[in-house]
DNA sequence: ACAAAAGTGTTCCTCTTACACCCATGA
DNA sequence: TCATGGGTGTAAGAGGAACACTTTTGT
């Protein structure tokens, strides 16, 4: 009997673009690749990551993962795509994730994942301190082996999914201002909204109410903080929805 | 140096959701599942699937597969989800697992792809030859292990697809009446739609060119066969798609 | 003649778009 | 008083939903 062709000897990673929204945009969480040894190119940009152990799902990983660099749990976390081309990691790559890690593989296939987080200033300085930086999305130059490819992936997805899945107030605070969920459409969908017609638009939904506070200190007329109304969304959703099929193909 | 708990024996497969489509509706491809020795239950209905090999990539692991089960290449093919909860295999079915494809692994974690064959009768007859059956989508009872899951998870991803993207035509021979996509439109969304606005909303995307041939022998008046219009698809993608930020949300 | 589906047209109505305009606040 | 963004209103037009109606074929 011949030995199989099959590959039973693949590591599983997993890579999570972590997206934060603040006021200057849209931001995404890098870190410095670590040596084990020596520390050449020690300023090669990544995107935080792991290895799956035995008997963890995916998922689990990658919730590992966003504890270990933000210290939350229950982050908004979906997958994306994986990545299994075999010449995905280099020989020396290989060699370093292997050291680093103390296995022996001869292949390391990764799962995408992007994760959306209420950025506060307790999770900069967290994630400051576990030196980690978030960088403005259109910032981003140069990553290690495809995390630019995973990367933009994630965001091709979150764009997709920002227009058809209240997925944006994971970015935000509790309590927002319609104007900065307008800003976050712009800077995520990278278009122009107009805002008479955005805050109708929303308002018409259903999904946002009002609570009454309004801010302080602004150098023109307060502007009234709402909230996500979860309830009133499920509630939508149970009803059927309305099919624009032919409207907005994308790609 | 402790024994790292880093997974590095996984064994990944791929599992093909293939959906076709006929007079009757929607179809999905199902075969037996084969034994190595003995045959019990060996009318066990699962997936069409493999494992990974060396040096190969996910998307040639469902393409070869597509080209074993259906003789065909260049088929339309998309990733779906991963599936890797640790318990997805039973003790038994890994070890089947391993006789069957001799070898040996602690896990097996599977990567979902559906593909859009456009049915004829050479495939169907090959398929047959091959003891696999296309089956009605709603008559589909139990799949082995999470094939189900699959499955559903492949269906779910090809109604939202369908609404944004013209991969009906993947499904319907290269001539086709409207009618008949409409009735496809119909069956994968599993909605009623007025013939004459449906008609109005494709020509008026432009996505569809008129042949000049028409049906024969049918008792009404002969519809006309239209083709699917790439060139026309793809000037339109490189316009600046509009923007129905908020309709039709989904989830 | 009739059934059945092709194909066209029309009406009503909702939603989008693009603005204008007033309001409240800090500088 | 001015700049700035909050917040409301409106008019024009595009597009969707529902349905009536004519056309062309086989039986």
């Amino acid at each position: 009997m011949t030995k199989s062709l099959i590959d039973t000897n693949s590591a599983i990673s997993v890579d999570c673009a972590v997206f934060g929204f603040d006021s200057n945009g849209l931001k995404v969480l890098l870190i410095k690749r670590r040596y084990p040894v020596d520390d050449l190119s020690a300023d090669d940009l990544k995107l935080p990551g792991a290895m799956i152990l035995e008997n963890e799902t995916l998922q689990d990983a990658a919730a590992r993962v966003l504890k270990e660099s933000t210290g939350l749990k229950n982050i908004f976390l979906r997958q994306t795509t994986i990545f299994s081309d075999p010449s995905r990691v280099s020989p020396q790559e290989l060699e370093w994730i292997c050291r680093y890690h103390n296995i022996t593989t001869r292949r390391v296939v990764t799962v995408g994942y992007y994760a959306l987080v209420k950025l506060t200033p307790e999770i900069i300085a967290y994630t400051r301190r576990n030196g980690a930086r978030w960088v403005d999305i259109d910032m981003v130059r140069r990553l290690i082996m495809d995390h630019m490819d995973i990367l933009g992936n994630a965001l091709d997805i979150l764009q997709k999914e920002f227009t058809h899945t209240p997925i944006a107030f994971e970015l935000l605070p509790r309590k927002f201002t319609l104007r900065r969920l307008q800003d976050l459409f712009s800077a995520v969908l990278g278009i122009h909204i107009d805002s008479g017609n955005f805050r109708k638009k929303i308002l018409a939904s259903g999904l946002v109410a009002a609570t009454g506070e309004f801010e302080t200190n602004v150098a023109h007329k307060p502007a009234q903080f709402y909230t996500f109304d979860k309830s009133a969304y499920k509630k939508a959703m149970k009803e059927k929805f309305k099919l624009y099929f032919l409207d907005n193909w994308y790609y």
